[in-house]
This record gives C-alpha cells, sequence and structure tokens, in this order.
DNA sequence: CCAAAAGTGTTTCCGATACACCCATGA
DNA sequence: TCATGGGTGTATCGGAAACACTTTTGG
C-alpha cells in the first residue's frame, strides 16, 4: 500500500467533503512470478509509518475520481515497479474497520502474473526498494497483507489447474519441461513426465515452433501457448484442465 | 442500491472532509432462492431517482466507519428484504467510474443464497417492494446491475459443482429428487437420476433421516446435508464434486 | 386401476495412472 | 565417455455414462 505522503507534495491541497464518512478506498497487488527456485511473490519496503521499515504489497490510493479501480492497480505498479503489461484480475476486498491503524481503508486486491523477463524489478519512480521473495519464505508483512497474500496463492493454486493462466509465468517460448516444472512449483508436487506431455498436447492449445532450446543437454523442442486456437476449442465447448 | 435519502433524515447532518478526493462505497447483493419454476433472483424496486421506478440489486451505502463491508452487506439485506442468516460471499467489486450518473461509486458485490422459507420475502423496514424474479426474465436493471448479475451466476454455476452451496437454496430436510431438480435448474441440463444418487450418495455428505416426504406419489427418504462429516472429509483430503 | 413420483444394477467406455529406457548434446 | 536434460508407449484400473423396469401411494 502506497503511502500518501508521496502526493502531498505534488499536489495543491484542497479539500474534499461530503454528507457521510467515507472509507479510503485502495489497491494492492498480489504479484507472482517463477524463477528457478520457484514461486516468488513481489514486495515493496514501507518508508514511511504505519509499518515503517516493513514489507507490503505493492498498491496505493484511488484518489483519482476518472479512474477505474482496474486502471488505478495497473499505474500504481507501473509506479512502483516498472512492470507493464502483465496479466491482471481481481481478486478479493478486504473491508474489515481496523486493517489500517491510521482510519478506515478497504482495499481491492489484485492478482497480477509476471513473465520471468521482469523479475528484475527496478525501483519504480516512487523509488521504493522492491524486492522478489520465495512464498514460501516470506518475511512478516504490514496491515493484513499475509491475509491477502493467503488468498492469491489459493486463488493461483486453484485457477492454474482449470485455466490456462500459468502461460503467463513462462517466456513467450517455453520448452514442455519448464511448462511442467513451472505446475510442479505451483502445485507443490511432481507430476509424471509422459501423462503430462500426452495430455498437455492432446489438448491442442500449444504450438510447436520450429526452434530448439540451447540449454545444457540434449536441445527441447520450443512451444507457444496458442491463444487463437484454445478460443476457438472454449467456443465450442472445451475445458482446459490440468 | 439504497437510496441515501432514507437515512439524511435519521442523522444529524454533519459533513466529513478529506485532503483527497474519496469514491462512495456501495455494497450490492445477488440473492438467489429456487423455487419450483426455477431459480430467482430477488430485486428492489427503486423509489427515488436515479432510475426512479427501476429493478435493482439489494444494497447500500458503507458510511458506518465501524462496521466491516461484509456486515453492511448482511444489515442492508435485512432491512431491505427481512432475510436473516444467509450464506453469503463476497463476488466482485465493481469499480469503473460511471456506474452511478450522481457521482464516483464503488460497489462491492456479494453472492446470497436463501432457503425456500424465505421465498415470501416482505419488504423491509425500507418499505422498498421486492420482488423474485426468474433468473431468465429479469427486467432491465439500474446502473450495471445486470453486470452484476451475470459475475453472480456465473459464481453460482462454477460453484455448484465443486462446493455443496447448493443445499443452501433447500429445505433442511430434502429429497434425492428436490435436490437433483436443484442441480438441473443451476446447471441447466437433465440429469441422470440413477448415477446422481448412486454419486451423491457415495460421496457420504447426506445423512439419511426416518421420515418421508409427504407429497404426491410415492413416499421419499428425506435427507440432509452433513455438514460435520463433510468437514471431516475435508480435512482428509476429499473433494466435493458435482 | 390409473397417475405420479420413488427407487434400484449392470455393462460399456474412456481417461487417469503407473512405469523404464534410449537419445542428443557439450564438456 | 560422461553428465545433463529430452523424448517416447503400453497395460491396468476406476470412475463416468448409458440405460428400463418395479414399487408405493392417493385419487
Amino acid at each position: 500500500m502506497s503511502n500518501r505522503n508521496d502526493k502531498e507534495k505534488q499536489k495543491v491541497p484542497k479539500n474534499f467533503t461530503y454528507k457521510y464518512p467515507r472509507p479510503a478506498l485502495t489497491v494492492d497487488g498480489v504479484v507472482f512470478g517463477l524463477s528457478d527456485e520457484g514461486l516468488k511473490l513481489l514486495l515493496i519496503e514501507r518508508l514511511a509509518d504505519p509499518y515503517k521499515g516493513s514489507w507490503a504489497l505493492p498498491g496505493g490510493f484511488v484518489d483519482r475520481m476518472d479512474e477505474s479501480v482496474d486502471d488505478a492497480i495497473r499505474r500504481e505498479l507501473e509506479e512502483e515497479t516498472n512492470i507493464t503489461g502483465l496479466f491482471l484480475e481481481q481478486l478479493y476486498t478486504f473491508g474489515t474497520p481496523d486493517r489500517d491503524p491510521r482510519e478506515r481503508v478497504v482495499s481491492v486486491a489484485y492478482f497480477a502474473l509476471v513473465k520471468p523477463s521482469d523479475l528484475n524489478v527496478q525501483a519504480g519512480s516512487d523509488a521504493k526498494k522492491a524486492e522478489w521473495f520465495h512464498v514460501e519464505q516470506l518475511p512478516d508483512l504490514a496491515f493484513d497483507h499475509a491475509d491477502v497474500v493467503a488468498k492469491g496463492l489459493e486463488r493461483l493454486r486453484g485457477k492454474v489447474r482449470y485455466q490456462p493462466v500459468g502461460f503467463e509465468l513462462l517466456p513467450k517460448k517455453f520448452t514442455l519441461t519448464q511448462l511442467q516444472t513451472m505446475y510442479e512449483h505451483i502445485l507443490g508436487r511432481k507430476l509424471d513426465k509422459r501423462n503430462f506431455r500426452k495430455k498437455i498436447l492432446a489438448m491442442g492449445v500449444l504450438r510447436p515452433l520450429n526452434k530448439l532450446s540451447d540449454t545444457g543437454g540434449r536441445r527441447a523442442k520450443l512451444y507457444r501457448f496458442d491463444q487463437k486456437n484454445y478460443k476457438n476449442l472454449v467456443k465450442s465447448g472445451f475445458n482446459f484442465e490440468l
């Protein structure tokens, strides 16, 4: 969650008055990425109180009245992490009264997946420190962000089996082994190589490329996710599953 | 969505001022019930502009700063429809800028299921007209409530197959035929009677009662959902499915 | 005795699972 | 030649789907 001090410098102070009290509204992003060591989560170090010095989810206040909440999270993630064009979907809205010690804050959390090329995140224009953490070794988090992360993980694990979202964590071109280990990392269990390949290839959502990987050992055939064909299949009643 | 005029009478006018503009926050309920004719949705007739005379989802403003958003929807539904103790779960948050013509309003939508005994809804203390509509024959709805309903239906249809939420739409004691026709109404297709019974009984989440129904024709055995056993099964890795 | 709803088993088929060895490449 | 990762086929098992007649009850 962004601290508002940043913006107080930029904007001319001006007050807004309403007949009834209103909660502040924020957006927070649960941003996952995949590395060789497993599934990672992007966190931001807080530079101001409350929770100064703690790690927190990237995000910020929804205080532009002409910007949708979906746009707000996109912009905040860009400002704080320089990541653009990621897969983004609404996760859950957290609305208990005391989740922020300052005042009533309701937060719309989003779930995001980034390609490995974005794993080298620079601190964004907000100049806060951004870092990737193993999802199994997270530091203490500010606010109720541990709950938000839990919800995000639950969603990722539930979703990856029924919708082809996992591809968002891989480069455009990938090998079947990369694809399989991605599933293994997320689901937390080993899969059988032959069965996995049989199944995923039978679905017809992978387009084989005329290229080979250049990693150590034998070269592997590269594939990409065939978005067009996937959509056609869905239209004819196809359901992606595991 | 509730119109705020109701409350202006009750509260002493007093203004609330913030440094940054804030969207108003509302909650809306997509409330489903089951009748002999199929799946029904609860709507409220709007008594004031905008959309005066239109049908809309029950709901209202979140303007008590010490009440969680989850509590707000519970209270609003009770005020508007006299329904208490229903199954309630957060659905989605709608946050585009122009969904309310008056001003920026962000709405947290909830998904609710009521027992048949609650199908005789009285207008609540708000004295608005409440009525049940076939989900396939809905009137034009106020705001973006058609989108909200679409999201709710999607959720219901997706969820009913993987979690035992359907029981929330039946009386405590029900027959297997009632259970089956409930699924048929929601999923929109016929199921095989013998396969259905085999499967649902094999799961072990139904507790047979020593009572029989008293409807026309042969008497049917009554069952109830065995919540306790279901939870135990879940702990040991069981997954409810279809 | 007729209408209405309840109840009951078996066979077939397909997808899920289990399982082990050879191949290509670079060091 | 060795280490590393890539690639391939078959047999078994279990759950899903298809399918029709008898029973109980009230009118």
